[in-house]
DNA sequence: GTGTGACTTTCAGTCCGTG
DNA sequence: GCACGGACTGAAAGTCACA
């Protein structure tokens, strides 16, 4: 499984732990709503700031989001 | 320290625990030279799949590289 | 063996919407 | 609340010549 596919998984999960939708993951992690919405998909491929700030609204290790 | 401070001083470090030149880690990597070494200066913010590809021609975890 | 500026092409990331 | 599309702007990917 590819980085994408990982990241993505990971997200979903991270973020319904939370009970959060995606819009408000996005808000606090200040990323555009439909952005989110594809990372989730595993259809994008993100730079490592915006996967940094993904982890820090998530109160994670990026290690947690992308290993 | 930001996340592409951290990724320059982790590169660096592991590349040369490992011996190699950046060109011999370009190689590896399948990264061009110059590219490597912007990226060791914290002058570039890639995306995860570029990262993903250092971490395995280095045989760590991307999380050894990030967090 | 490495740092750096300049460059073109590709895609990250945002914003509008729809079912 | 989410998937998905189109259109757009700025930035990353990738390469080169030169110091």
């Amino acid at each position: 499984m590819d980085v994408t596919q990982r990241l993505a998984h990971n997200l979903r999960r991270l973020r319904q732990r939370k009970g959060w939708s995606q819009e408000e993951f996005a808000f606090r992690a200040d990323i555009h709503r439909t952005y989110v919405s594809d990372l989730e998909r595993g259809a994008r491929n993100p730079t490592i700031t915006v996967v940094d700030r993904l982890a820090m609204a998530l109160d994670v290790k990026l290690g947690e989001l992308l290993d």
